[in-house]
RNA sequence: GUCCGAAUAGUGUAGAGGCCUAUCAUGGAGCCCUGUCGAGGCUCCGACCCGGGUUCGAAUCCCGGUUCGGGCGCCA
C-alpha cells in the first residue's frame, strides 16, 4: 500500500477537478433520500473493524463517520484486502453504494464500488483520535493537526466560529461598521503591560496590545461606531490557565455613548451569542456535554464600593479603597452575585480613577471615580471599557498623572484637537468568552495554535 | 517573576531500595472469527527525561539540569 493511488488518479484524466472524490459529506447522507444511490465520501480511516466474513471501515469528516461495510462473500477479495489493509487516519475516498441499514450508525452503510488512498498515515500515530486513550494538552497542541480530529476538539472551533458569527451580525445589524487596526505600531497603547519589541526594517516597532488608541482615532473620524476582531499581543510573563501571549480582542468604539450605553451592547450581545451558539451549534454543545442557559439580562451592577464590601465581608482578605481585586477576591464576588441572581455574568462599575487606564472618563462631579467598568464572568473577568476622555487638556494631563510621556502619544493626542465627540467602548476576551461559555478549564484549549510564555511553535 | 508538583513503550498509566527479565490499557505486526459500533479471542513488539551522587543493589533516595503541569502576581 503506498500513495501512488493519488498519481495514478491524477493520470487518469481526472486531474482537472478532484470535487469527485466527496459528493457527500458522512452526515449529508439521508438513506431514504439517497438508497441504492451511488455517493462518495470523503475523509480519514477512523477505524478498521474486521470481523473475518465482514469487515467495516469507518470513513471520518468534518460532520461525522460513516460505515463502510464490505462482505467477504459480495466483495471483490482485492477491494477486501485494501480495505483490510487501510492504516488507521490515512485519507481515503470512497465511492459506492448507500444501504439503508438500521444496524449502522445514521441508519445506513456504503457498500463500496472503489476505495482510493490518497495518502496514507504513517503509524504509530502521535495520539489516539478515537477517545479511548485521552492526551495531555501538550501532546495535543503538539500534534495539534490530529488533535483536531477528535469530536471534542473540532466542536470547540466550531462554537468559536458560531461565536465569532454572532459578534459580527450582532454588531454589524447593531450599527457598527468591521475595521481592521494595525498590529505593527511605534509605541505602547496603554503603558501597563509590556510589548513585544520587533525590528521594522531600521526602528524599532511592537506588536500592539489593543486596538484602543486606534478605534479612538476613528471616532474623531467620524466612522460612529466600529468594531475590530484581531489579535493582541501582550509581553507579560504569566503563566496561568487564562493568559495567552497572543489572544483575540473584540473591540467595540462608539460616539455619543457614555459607558452605561455601551455596557448595555455588550450584555445584550453575550446573551445574543449564547442564544446563537444554542441554535446553531447544539451538535457540538451536546458533543461537549454543556448545557447552556442563555444570561439574562441586564447583568447586575455592583459598584467599586460595592465589591471591595463583599470581599471584605466574606472573606480572610482586608481590602483598601483603591486596591484592584486578585484572583480569589474576584471569585469572591462571583460567588456572591450567583448566590444572589444565579447569574454568572456581572460588572463592576464606578472604578476609582487611578487603578484605570489614562483614557477613562471620571465622572465630572466626583473625578476620583472614573466611568470605567470590568464585565465579569462567575471564573474570570471578560471584558473592561470605559466612557472615554474627548477633551485633549484632560488627556494631557492623565497621560501625565499616569507617569507616561505624552509626546510618545502625539500620533493619537492630534485626532482629539479638531473635533472628538465624546465617546465609550469596550473590549471583550474572545478565547475568555468562549472558555468561560464552555466551563474549558485552560484557554489553550479554545486556540488552534496558542502562543504562551513556553509555546512558539506549532 | 515566584511558590508547589510531575517526568516510565507512539498515547494514557501501575510502581514507595532487591518481588522489575517493569504493570495494565490503547496502539502496531500476525492468526481466528458474517453485523461490529470502545467488537472479541490467541501470539508477538514497544518505555524508566539528562548528568552526577548515596548504596552490595536505584524507575524508586539525594543534588544539578531540562521539559511539562498547577497556584499567585498581572491582565482580556
Amino acid at each position: 500500500m503506498n500513495n501512488d493511488k493519488y498519481w495514478n488518479l491524477l493520470k487518469s484524466g481526472d486531474f482537472m477537478s478532484l470535487t469527485h472524490l466527496r459528493t457527500h459529506y458522512a452526515s449529508e447522507i439521508d438513506p431514504k433520500e439517497l438508497g441504492d444511490e451511488k455517493v462518495s465520501i470523503a475523509g480519514w480511516v477512523h477505524e478498521v473493524r474486521d470481523l473475518g466474513g465482514i469487515c467495516f471501515v469507518v470513513v471520518r469528516d468534518r460532520t461525522g463517520k460513516a460505515q463502510v461495510t464490505l462482505v467477504k462473500k459480495r466483495t471483490d477479495p482485492e477491494l477486501l484486502e485494501q480495505a483490510r489493509k487501510l492504516v488507521r487516519e490515512s485519507v481515503v475516498s470512497v465511492e459506492g453504494t448507500v444501504k439503508s441499514e438500521g444496524k449502522a450508525p445514521n441508519g445506513y452503510e456504503l457498500i463500496p464500488d472503489g476505495i482510493t488512498l490518497l495518502n496514507e498515515a504513517e503509524s504509530p500515530l502521535p495520539m489516539d483520535t478515537t477517545g479511548k486513550v485521552e492526551a495531555e494538552l501538550d501532546t495535543r497542541l503538539d500534534s495539534r493537526f490530529i488533535d483536531l480530529r477528535r469530536e471534542k476538539t473540532t466542536a470547540i472551533f466550531k462554537i468559536r466560529h458560531e461565536v465569532l458569527r454572532a459578534v459580527r451580525n450582532f454588531l454589524t445589524d447593531d450599527g457598527f461598521i468591521e475595521v481592521s487596526s494595525p498590529k505593527v505600531v511605534a509605541t505602547a497603547t496603554e503603558g501597563g503591560t509590556s510589548l513585544f519589541p520587533i525590528t521594522y526594517f531600521d526602528r524599532e516597532a511592537f506588536l500592539n496590545q489593543s486596538p484602543q488608541l486606534f478605534k479612538q482615532i476613528l471616532m474623531s473620524g467620524g466612522l460612529d461606531r466600529v468594531f475590530e476582531i484581531g489579535p493582541i499581543f501582550r509581553a507579560e510573563e504569566h503563566d496561568t490557565r487564562r493568559h495567552l501571549n497572543e489572544a483575540t480582542s473584540i473591540d467595540i468604539e462608539a460616539s455619543f455613548c457614555d459607558h452605561f450605553d455601551v455596557m448595555e451592547v455588550l450584555e445584550r450581545m453575550v446573551a445574543w451569542i449564547y442564544g446563537q451558539v444554542i441554535e446553531n451549534a447544539s451538535d457540538s454543545l451536546s458533543v461537549l456535554g454543556v448545557e447552556l442557559k442563555v444570561p439574562s439580562v441586564p447583568f447586575k451592577r455592583v459598584t467599586y464600593d460595592e465589591a471591595i464590601g463583599i470581599v471584605n465581608d466574606n472573606t480572610d482578605e482586608m481590602l483598601n479603597w483603591g486596591d484592584d481585586f486578585g484572583t480569589s477576591a474576584e471569585h469572591a464576588i462571583g460567588e456572591y452575585v450567583f448566590r444572589e441572581t444565579g447569574e454568572s455574568h456581572y460588572f463592576i462599575i464606578d472604578w476609582p480613577t487611578e487603578i484605570k487606564p489614562f483614557y477613562a472618563m471620571p465622572y465630572e462631579d466626583n473625578p476620583v471615580l472614573s466611568k470605567a467598568f470590568d464585565m465579569m464572568h462567575r471564573t474570570m473577568e471578560l471584558s473592561s471599557g470605559a466612557q472615554r476622555i474627548h477633551i485633549p487638556e484632560l488627556l494631557v494631563s492623565r497621560i501625565e498623572s499616569q507617569g507616561l510621556d505624552p509626546e510618545g502619544f502625539d500620533f493619537y493626542l492630534r485626532a482629539f484637537r479638531y473635533g472628538m465627540p465624546p465617546h465609550a467602548g469596550w473590549g471583550i476576551g474572545c478565547e475568555r468568552l468562549v472558555m468561560s461559555m464552555l466551563g474549558v478549564e485552560n484557554i489553550r484549549d479554545v486556540v488552534l495554535f496558542p502562543r504562551d510564555r513556553r509555546r512558539l511553535s506549532p
